[in-house]
Formats: structure tokens, C-alpha cells, sequence
DNA sequence: CGTAAAGGTCAATGCCCTTGACCTACTTTT
DNA sequence: AAAAGTAGGTCAAGGGCATTGACCTTTACG
């Protein structure tokens, strides 16, 4: 089944999600084809975030912590490009509710080493799992000449200059 | 050179954009590679956009009319899931800067026929090949097997049961 | 001891979205 | 023709999430 949007025409109810009959130029099924395959990816991260009254500012913090443990909240801020104002209501729920703690760290006690609890990590691998889950999945089905195929095109996507993307993932 | 994020005890001004040091699990440096890519071509249209005080709910908008024109104002509010107070803004912003311009519906004048003007399709096109131009070139460099090999493996990456996704390209 | 840095908090603001109510213009039904 | 319904626009109130600016405590370091 090819995968689109729509065309003029068809009833409103059945636009959502329909192919493009207007402009079937070369790579636009290709660009629909990520553009799914970003909301897929997201959407089960989005459903187990739901579950705990997380967000994906949550998720984004607890990422960088399972990453590199031991960052502190300026380090997050810079990372996150977040104001320490806006960084730290999430923060603050992910330490009330158990998901991360802090430390004083030991060479200076100004600064707090942010860490994921058990619990933290726990989801924060699930959350993980299941944004990885469909490449796993599709890399492995596709077999390795595939995936060198797909992780070429990838890469030449990203572009050489990847110093000058801000820092967002997940 | 490898593309990830950093590990603990980079200094945080050098940790943007860095290697994952610490995790390298199968499929992170791929799901990295995936988000670097995702970031990639939607920096280049939002460069565009802000050259004319435009945003991406203005080229949602625009995408759509280019694709389906004739799309009346609820058509586009059910599509981009968004109500008319939200939608109302930026469609305004599109219509007095000369971007798009609406028509009553010959069969039913309370309907709004909204369409792309010239320059509005121009800029459309300048939108849709900045996120296509990527694609293109990896895709072309690739080669048609591992272009087929990508497409094989972004299709099931984005899953088959599509319909369930919400609509929210570009 | 004085300065500076890391972190926290309060206030004001902006942007973008929501729901709810109310309005006009037009179409369809009765 | 009157009544009811639909497409669209607008106003008001409110929430979520980010911003800047100011001010505070704790700790480090010259």
C-alpha cells in the first residue's frame, strides 16, 4: 500500500494519511516516508511518557542522564538549551518523583550530579526500546548490506556539518 | 567520523553533538543518525521561513494548499488538527502577506476555497526542496539498490498500519 | 574577606494552543 | 417563507511552556 496524503477531491474524512495524487514528483514519497517514520517513532515514547504524566521534556532530560550521568544543571541547560527557569519544573518532577536524584558533587559541592535512579534508568530504557525498537526491527529484517545502504543515505542526509545542528534528541 | 552525542567528563562546552561513548548499543548510533537527519532538513526550511516572518504552521498550511487546492477552511482545521482560533492566525498572515487567497466555493458560498497564489507557490517549492534536496542528493549518490534498500527499510520502519498516525506533515 | 560561580526562585511577558460563547452569511429542510 | 443547520469569524478566559530580569543562598577561590 503506497503511502501519502491526498488529493482535491477526496471527502475530508478521508484525507488523513492518503497518497499524493497531485505532485507524485521523485523524492516526495520518499520525504513522506520519513516524515512517518519520525511520528511512529514517537508516538510509543509519546504513549509510555502519557502513562507517568511525563512529557518529552522529561524524556529528553533523563536521556542525557542515562547518557552521561553525572551532569549537572547547567550542563543540562546548555545541552537542552533550556533557561535553568524553564529547565526546572521538569527537573523538578523527575527528582520528586523518583526518577532521578541528586548529589552534591564531591570536587564542588555548588554543583549537583543528576543521576537516574534504578526506577529512572528502568524507563528511561523502555522509553529507549521503544524509539529503537522499529530500526532494530527494520535494520534487522533488511539484512546487512541493507542497513549499510540505509546508514550511508543517512549520513549523507545528517550532512558533514553536524557541528552547527543544535542539540535536541531524542 | 563517528556521529553521537559525548560522554561524561567532556567538558559541556565540547559535548554538543558528540560520539556516545558510553552506550554504544547496537542501534543508537542509527537512531542518532535518524534525529541528526530528521533536525537536518527542517533547519534549512526554517531558515526560509524566518527570512518572511513565517512559521511552520504557515507552511503546514502552505503544503497542504500546494497539494490539495480548493481545501476550505475546515478541511484544513480537521487535517492539521488544530481549531479555527488556532488556525485562523497564520492562514490571516498568509492571506494579507499574499502568500495564499480564498474564494467562496461556486457550489456553497459559505465555503472558503483557499489556494497558494504564485509567489506562494513559489515559496512552497523553495520550502519543499530545501527538505527534498537532501533526500535527492543521498538517494542519487547512493545508488537505486541502496535507495531501494533505504525505502524498504523506512517503509517498515514508519510501520504498516499508517492510518492510525496522526496528520502532521511537513 | 571579597568576588565569582552554581543553583533556586519570583515576577512579568509572549506565544500558541485550548474551550465556550456569540455573531454573520449562506444552505437546507419543513 | 420560516426554521434549522453549517461554514466561517471573533471575543474572552485560561493553560502550557518558553523567555528575560532581578534577587537570593551556598560554595569556591584569589
Amino acid at each position: 500500500m503506497p503511502l501519502t496524503y491526498f488529493s482535491h477531491g477526496t471527502p475530508a474524512a478521508e484525507r488523513v494519511n492518503m497518497v499524493d495524487l497531485i505532485r507524485p514528483d521523485g523524492y516526495d514519497h520518499d520525504f513522506a516516508l520519513f516524515c512517518a517514520a519520525h511520528r511512529r517513532h514517537n508516538r510509543d515514547a509519546d504513549r509510555i511518557l502519557a502513562e507517568y504524566g511525563l512529557g518529552r521534556a522529561h524524556h529528553r532530560i533523563l536521556f542525557f542522564l542515562a547518557v552521561s550521568p553525572g551532569m549537572s544543571v547547567g550542563d543540562l541547560c546548555r545541552t537542552l538549551d533550556l533557561t535553568k527557569q524553564a529547565f526546572n519544573p521538569p527537573l523538578r518532577t523527575l527528582l520528586t518523583d523518583g526518577w532521578a536524584e541528586a548529589a552534591p558533587a564531591p570536587e564542588d559541592r555548588r554543583r549537583k550530579q543528576l543521576r537516574p535512579t534504578p526506577k529512572g534508568r528502568e524507563l528511561e530504557e523502555r522509553l529507549r526500546n521503544a524509539k529503537l525498537a522499529p530500526f532494530a526491527a527494520a535494520l534487522d529484517a533488511a539484512g546487512p548490506e541493507a542497513a549499510a545502504g540505509w546508514r550511508a543515505i543517512m549520513t549523507s542526509i545528517a550532512g558533514t556539518n553536524l557541528a552547527t545542528l543544535p542539540p535536541t534528541p531524542p
